[in-house]
DNA sequence: TCCGCGATTATGTATAGACATTATCGCGAA
DNA sequence: TTCGCGATAATGTCTATACATAATCGCGGA
């Protein structure tokens, strides 16, 4: 038996993640909750201070709680889905898959994620296109214990991020972005000069401990940058 | 009076930022920290837990809880400040003043700032050395209309993050993250060769509304990156 | 109709106590 | 001396309660 405070926060975590409660959204009132879990109220209420704390949540007095709106984390997130922001902002998107192979992982990758060397992975390369100028070259991992499906998944209609965060929303990312010149090959494949600076954000993800996906998309880096707004924890 | 939680919480962040309490060093027991601001465990208990989340103390049962070790996971939030966290990682740094001056922003820097052009600002340029090997570049507008002392201070102490974060904390941040090419200029200065990639982050921060100062780091791509953990998860 | 003010309500902070969990310490036995 | 095990001490979780604070709601008066 998990302690109870983390299964009212997974439970909450996951009907935002999973679009069931959208931004602005309701949530139960700390008495509400109260009474469906049968707990106090002060077990509820660090639940939900915590879960606002990490901005998902927002809590006003007397109006009560609501699901955050996607504003300081979510500029990391976004950039995730290609297909979503291009569509958002009206401009022809597509995809092309390089590569498509499932092999066991070397130490660094198993180092990385967590994950015993040899453990199997589907690798898959993504060139992401927009307004037929490539956007960014995508190189991802996914656990097959994890995600089992992917293993007989096109990924025709959708590119693996978008399929992925459809089906594995995640719990827990670790990020980290570089800077680095482009070699010979990253330079043909982006339409940039060989040399030239590319923003690369590597981002490996979990949900509830298991190791879900690793990304390392690199971006050409005069046409992009990274926006996030933090505040200071309270 | 302020909240008893954030008084003892004010207490041991400053301690362990003015190295008082270095990593490593044992904190009070609760029930010590209890006995001092006499309060209940749980008061106690929750400011440790929140600073235990926020990585800034571990804690072990029956051991008892310690400053936390520097980590780079809070590179994004902690990056902002060389001079603790060469402190923290006992490492030798140095600073060098390259220019300051106090001149009216042009429209661009209103525009990104949304103060009227032409408002004076105190502009400095600094270079951050550790090891005798350059770290970083940061050039940084700040306003004076919101830190007028910022006018008559040399800077030859603490450089102008530092000193800043101490006096004026901040509530709201924007970032940005690029990647350029260094210039012959930039790279001269941060002894790399003329094109190699940078990491460029942009950080512009407010105090309840007031615009307070804007930094543009740039470091060296071969020996920086940014890490970050997102969760909605502690 | 519109405004102001008090009542209501949801969250914020804090208390005192209880039991669970876990790592360490120290004692006693092999 | 070393190993194992129980006592101990510290944190982890949770309860039931109390009062503070802030924002909204709604009623009554102008």
């Amino acid at each position: 038996m998990k302690h109870l405070h983390q299964r009212i926060r997974d439970d909450i975590e996951a009907k935002i993640m999973s679009g069931e409660w959208s931004p602005g959204h309701r949530i139960p009132f700390e008495h509400e909750l109260m009474a469906e879990y049968g707990c106090s109220r002060m077990t509820v209420n660090k639940v939900l201070s915590t879960l606002a704390a990490n901005g998902l949540i927002t809590r006003r007095r007397r109006a009560g709680t609501v699901v955050a709106e996607p504003s300081n984390q979510q500029a990391v997130l976004q950039i995730q889905d290609f297909a979503l922001e291009a569509a958002r902002a009206g401009i022809e998107y597509r995809f092309k898959l390089l590569h498509r192979s499932v092999e066991p992982i070397d130490a660094a990758a198993a180092q990385r994620t967590g994950l015993p060397a040899g453990t199997k992975m589907l690798c898959v390369s993504t060139l992401h296109v927009m307004d037929d100028v490539p956007q960014a070259f995508e190189q991802r991992l996914i656990n097959l214990a994890t995600v089992p499906e992917a293993d007989t998944e096109s990924f025709k209609d959708d590119p693996p991020g978008t399929w992925l965060l459809r089906r594995v929303p995640w719990t827990d990312a670790e990020h980290i972005v570089r800077a680095v010149s482009a070699d010979g090959t990253m330079a043909k494949r982006l339409h940039i000069e060989t040399g030239a600076a590319c923003l690369v954000l590597e981002r490996r993800t979990w949900q509830a401990g298991a190791f879900v996906t690793e990304a390392r998309i690199t971006y050409p880096g005069d046409r992009h940058h990274l926006v996030g707004r933090f505040s200071p924890v309270a």
